[in-house]
RNA sequence: GCCCAGGUAGCUCAGUUGGUAGAGCAGCGGACUGAAAAUCCGCGUGUCGGUGGUUCGAUCCCGCCCCUGGGCA
């Protein structure tokens, strides 16, 4: 059988942006046989390398990384193919005889892998994209008109101000005829059993946590991410695609465009990784109050993995 | 040294004909089920440069001082 028999099934670290989730996962898959499994909504899209923080090529070689750079950036991914391709990514790990270790800092992928998500059907692409035009042309207050003739309970739980959540009552209500909220009642069971996963949260200091992040910014500029921008905007791709919006793109391609300064755009691009690793923290806070909190990456390393645990959960701010 | 313009929130600024002040951005808190690095909601956090004076009351008016920018020397 496996050889890491009474350890853990499989490992979860999540953790704001720039926590250092990805080097800790990488020493835990050396020192227990392990696979890394990408869990970042981001990371999967083959041109954005550096922007995204995806590990090298060298760390890569170091033990098996799946679903990095596997996704082009004209396909918008989402959270339902990422479970697909996690869940097939798990069960080969295991049949390998090694550690699925899911790394990445998107909250929603970790809650649909341990909670399971709604068993709606794939949407065909004329109608999202029939949709996603209508958004642009009736703006807000007209879409959610549209959805309150269409789907009164959808309507009655999202704000009119929230055109996302109404494009995707739409489109699913206009596809099946049934309302998002019904196929949101029943969610599939969870890809990944509770029993037997080592489940981390990496939260540092906002202080220390925010340096990092501007620091790991200037530090992808010099690595080329101007240039790696360049090559994006190169396919003139729809500007709503999820690739687009990864942070610095859209900062970097306008101070290619000439629109602004190059100081500017870092300025700009930093600080939304900054208000991001702060929704992450607010999700972590709701989502995760039952994984095991560290202060800090470096804390991996040193952390007692058996398993079942041994010592108490640590209890954060409570 | 003299003249002018400014010193108000972390930043850029508005404002108060004298009744202790408000925008944007930043920041903080929250929501979250197939675009989630998304999308959305809420919250001003302040010795109004300092110090005297006038006044019932000064961030506002007056004096002096300090600081910043520009001009003249």
């Amino acid at each position: 059988m496996a050889p890491n028999a009474g350890g853990p099934k499989a490992i979860l670290i999540a953790g704001p942006t720039a926590s250092g989730k990805s080097a800790a996962a990488l020493e835990l898959a050396i020192r227990l046989r392990g696979t890394v499994i990408n869990a970042d909504s981001m990371q999967v899209y083959r041109e954005l390398a550096i922007l995204t923080a995806r590990p090298t090529p060298a760390e890569m070689q170091r033990v098996p990384h799946r679903l990095y750079g596997t996704v082009s950036a004209r396909e918008a991914y989402s959270v339902g193919h990422w479970l697909e391709d996690a869940a097939r990514a798990i069960a080969q790990a295991q049949d390998e005889g090694r550690v699925p270790i899911l790394v990445g800092g998107t909250g929603l992928y970790f809650k649909a892998l341990t909670e399971g998500l709604a068993p709606t059907p794939d949407i065909p692409p004329d109608i999202r994209k029939a949709w996603r035009e209508q958004a642009d042309r009736l703006g807000g207050e007209g879409l959610y008109a549209e959805l309150q003739v269409r789907d009164p309970v959808m309507a009655a739980r999202l704000r009119p101000s929230d055109p996302q959540r109404i494009v995707r009552a739409l489109e699913v209500i206009d596809a099946t005829g049934v309302s998002l909220a019904e196929w949101q009642d029943g969610n599939a069971a969870p890809v990944l059993a509770p029993s037997g996963v080592l489940k981390l949260v990496i939260a540092p200091e906002r202080e220390p946590l925010y340096a990092a992040i501007d620091a790991r910014f200037d530090s992808m500029i010099e690595r080329g991410a101007i240039e790696e921008v360049r090559v994006l905007v190169a396919f003139h791709l729809d500007p709503g695609l999820p690739a687009m919006r990864a942070h610095g793109v859209r900062e970097l391609a306008a101070y290619l465009a000439g629109e602004t300064s190059l100081d500017a755009a870092i300025e700009k691009a930093k600080t939304e990784s900054r208000r991001y690793a702060k929704r992450q923290m607010t999700w972590a806070r709701r989502f995760m109050q039952d994984w095991e909190w560290l202060p800090a990456s470096a804390a991996v390393a040193s952390d007692d993995l058996s398993f079942p645990r041994k010592r108490e959960s640590s209890n954060h701010r409570s």
